[in-house]
DNA sequence: AGTACCACCTGACGGC
DNA sequence: TGCCGTCAGGTGGTAC
């Protein structure tokens, strides 16, 4: 699940629960989550510390502890975030669990395990190592026009590009395409300078308003095409079918009437 | 540079 | 009920 905007939610649940308390324990299920700790390192970088504040660049929650660590949270395909009382209402597949001083505790859940956790010092440094581009919710028009000007290949693959401009995952990219009424596979040196401009509104638009509506499927707008992703989905717009098709290895779901593609 | 394919993981779902 | 293939919102590596 975890793109920009469900990380965004998940940073507000993390400032509003587990900031500015001691963390007493932290146990590790899988240490497969683990980048470049291991658990002893980890424990001793966390215990007896807190939660300073956190920052979150496309995919990635960055924890800064008050002792100059920052932990990195990536969620993968599956992970999120839980902080619950009591010990039996620990979710499954918690793979991470921080027990506070307070008897509260903060999971990192993740059923694949595809995610990871790793602790650094410095998260410039770490965007740099990754080549993450700038976060697609916080650059502005002229840097996205710069971002697209050299170019080739499909639209939907440049949105998902990480690289290119960080935060926007399978899904986003078909609601910010749909919004904007483009093909997910039209060449991006098609774009004309409207259509940039479009795509650039639609892509904020897209994802501030899944952020407002706490990045869940059933509560965006009707206008959205996420909740229709799926075989029989409609078209918000048209009532026609939704079509899926294939864009780099991904399923890309579209509207066939409404995204032209050129 | 961009795309295709595989790998890493586990669970859900449909077909037999 | 059980087994099997397929698919799922993540990234990273390799080969064209």
């Amino acid at each position: 699940m975890p793109e920009l905007p469900d990380v965004a939610v998940f940073k507000r649940y993390f400032d509003a629960t587990a900031l500015h308390q001691t963390i007493k324990d932290v146990t590790v299920n899988d240490t497969v989550v683990l980048a470049n700790v291991t658990t002893p390192e980890l424990s001793a970088r966390l215990e007896d510390r807190s939660f300073r504040e956190t920052a979150r660049h496309g995919k990635y929650l960055f924890a800064s502890v008050d002792n100059h660590d920052v932990l990195v949270l990536h969620f993968g395909m599956t992970g999120r975030l839980a902080y619950f009382k009591s010990r039996e209402d620990k979710p499954e597949h918690t793979q991470l669990l921080c027990t506070y001083a307070n008897g509260y505790h903060l999971a990192y859940v993740s059923t694949r395990k595809l995610g990871e956790i790793r602790v650094i010092q410095d998260v410039e440094a770490f965007l740099r190592a990754k080549a993450l581009g700038p976060d697609a919710l916080t650059l502005d028009l002229t840097t996205f026009r710069d971002l697209l000007a050299d170019r080739r290949g499909m639209l939907k693959s440049a949105l998902m590009d990480q690289e290119l401009m960080a935060g926007i995952g399978n899904v986003y990219s078909d609601e910010i395409l749909y919004q904007a009424r483009l093909h997910p596979r039209l060449a991006v040196n098609e774009l004309d300078d409207d259509m940039e401009r479009t795509l650039f509104e639609k892509m904020r638009s897209v994802l501030q308003t899944a952020i407002d509506h706490e990045a869940k499927p059933a509560q965006l707008p009707d206008h959205f095409l996420i909740p229709q992703r799926h075989e029989d989905g409609q078209c918000p717009e048209c009532g026609g079918q939704v079509e899926r098709i294939d864009v780099s290895g991904r399923s890309a779901y579209y509207c066939p009437s409404c995204q032209e593609k050129a």
